[in-house]
DNA sequence: CTGAAAGCGCTTACAG
DNA sequence: CTGAAAGCGCTTACAG
């Protein structure tokens, strides 16, 4: 078994109520006193005991973080910004990585369980009402991290809107006149439609799935220029513009979004707008820590950044 | 304020003693009583308190995972089977994914303080002997996942050997009689040499790092098959040996290992070994869950598995 | 400045 | 088959 406080109590012929108070840095106790209990913790090696403390304090110094996948993803990185944060708090992160709904709800319950102080969601939980009522009903504070939630928490997510406005200005800027714009995410698409208004140009051509192109760009050929919702995204729509004879970026130029790593591959070399991952998982976890010591919190955005590589070009004069 | 035993107790008017017992499954209790309490706790959605419990069982029913990055690495898959795995036995994961070694000091001593009842390491420790010390000195049970330990932990790993073999194998039966091997895994090269050797054919040239390459191949340029370390490093020695002006497979061929989601891009099309990244999780896990329990348990090698794909071809006859 | 006491929610012998 | 009691390790008023 390890040390326990009455362990040191007993050593120093103190109370244990002097230990706890000393260890907790309590003013009350006197220097000396309190010199001589630190001094013996550390050379027992004393960590407090978790359960002891948690019964008392109703505070398990727990977080919860749940996201859909972290593979082929960037929530692996904003995972380790939540986690490093969470670390340096002396906070514990419980993950809980799944798609599946009926896993999510076993995720959700374990974090209700283990009495998670909080909890991070990279994921919409519109469809796993059931455990999610049980978390509200314990107001267990809750951050929304690189999602938006309509049901009024906080969050923290790049800001859209001057990301799809980078993208479509870059474009713009390189002389692209018809853009076709992915629609799956409605701020990035009225950031790029913000730039082509502002420059007075065509309305762009709207898609959702990479697989409408073939059919958009024979009956637009004018488009140049492509935003597309994810780098992952833009891998697809590599494949199938090329698969229609059309070289990147001579004769079409993309624009992927998030930066991931395999971005700078020199098979791809995306020009992409940049999210900032790790500053993402630090901010939702700032925050959620702030929410757990019931400091009122406000919803974050954070900067886009333009990275330029050499899929966009400007357009050939044809 | 939560549902305690206690409330469940007096709204029955039995004791807390036989709440618990029944809610525990205990065939002690009347199947009566038993029956009317859980529909009771169920009704209020009573969830054992997990302080309470762990202060008296010493269990945290908690597991910590350890890994140095998931970026472009395998190991977010690892990740999802040790997670599931864990969920499905009723345990919380606890991640600490970092690769500084005072972060990794900061995660061991978390899950020391919220008592984990084991941890998973997906990343070797002799250079952070210092928490590890205390690990060893609480027994807490350690399972090593996708690495080999010196001290006598149970491990769970791809049979490399037999990856080797299989890599080398590919490239002999495809025609190639000159390799050159990544040495970075001694289990991996012997396997290749093992194949090798099998066919009587040359020694392989061996390298560590691909920038190495260059040099090989101009002094070997009998060399037409490369087994590397792993999908992440194929994608480097892509490079190097495009930046030579050879092709792949035309003039080189290359096997990979790990089978990453990027290997089956259009732009890499990598044949690789794969292994089986979610099962090496599920069955770390399921040991350190035996081990928890007091069982004695067994390392365990994994099948890895041929992929073929479009880095490998037959030599060209010159 | 320090100690004795109660209590957080649970489990587990021990009576009956 | 059920209840009363003790105790896990800690914290926190309350005395003194």
């Amino acid at each position: 078994m390890s040390v326990t406080i009455k362990e040191l109590a007993r050593r120093l012929n103190v109370s244990p109520a002097t230990v706890s108070l000393a260890l907790n840095g309590d003013c009350r106790v006197a220097g000396e006193t309190s010199a001589k209990i630190k001094a013996l913790a550390d050379e027992l090696d004393y960590v407090p005991n978790n359960f002891g403390r948690g019964l008392q304090s109703r505070k398990s110094r727990l977080a919860g973080y749940l996201a859909g996948s972290v593979t082929g993803s960037f929530f692996d990185l904003i995972m380790q910004g939540i986690g490093e944060t969470a670390a340096a708090a002396d906070y514990g992160l419980l993950t809980g990585i799944t798609r599946a709904s009926e896993k999510i709800d076993a995720q959700v319950k374990i974090f209700i369980e283990k009495n998670v102080d909080g909890i991070i969601l990279s994921s919409t939980y519109s469809a796993h009402i059931e455990q999610f009522e049980k978390v509200e009903r314990r107001k267990i504070p809750m951050v929304f991290c690189s999602t938006q939630d309509s049901g009024g928490h906080p969050f923290v997510i790049t800001d859209n809107f001057k990301g799809g406005r980078l993208a479509a200005g870059h474009l713009i800027s390189l002389g692209h006149r018809q853009l076709a714009c992915c629609c799956i995410e409605k701020d990035r698409l009225a950031g790029n439609l913000d730039a082509v208004h502002q420059h007075n140009l065509p309305e762009p051509v709207l898609f959702f799935d990479e697989n409408d192109l073939p059919a958009i760009l024979k009956a637009s050929p004018s488009i140049t220029g492509i935003t597309a919702y994810s780098d992952t995204q833009a891998i697809k729509i590599k494949h199938v513009v090329e698969s229609l004879g059309l070289r990147i970026p001579e004769d079409i130029s993309i624009v992927g979004f998030d930066d991931m790593w395999f971005s700078e591959l020199q098979e791809l070399r995306f020009t992409t707008i940049a999210q900032p991952k790790k500053e993402i998982g630090q901010a939702a976890m700032q925050m959620l820590l702030e929410l757990i010591n019931g400091k009122n919190i406000t919803s974050r955005f954070m900067e886009p950044e333009l990275v330029v590589r050499k899929s966009t070009a400007p357009p050939l004069i044809r």
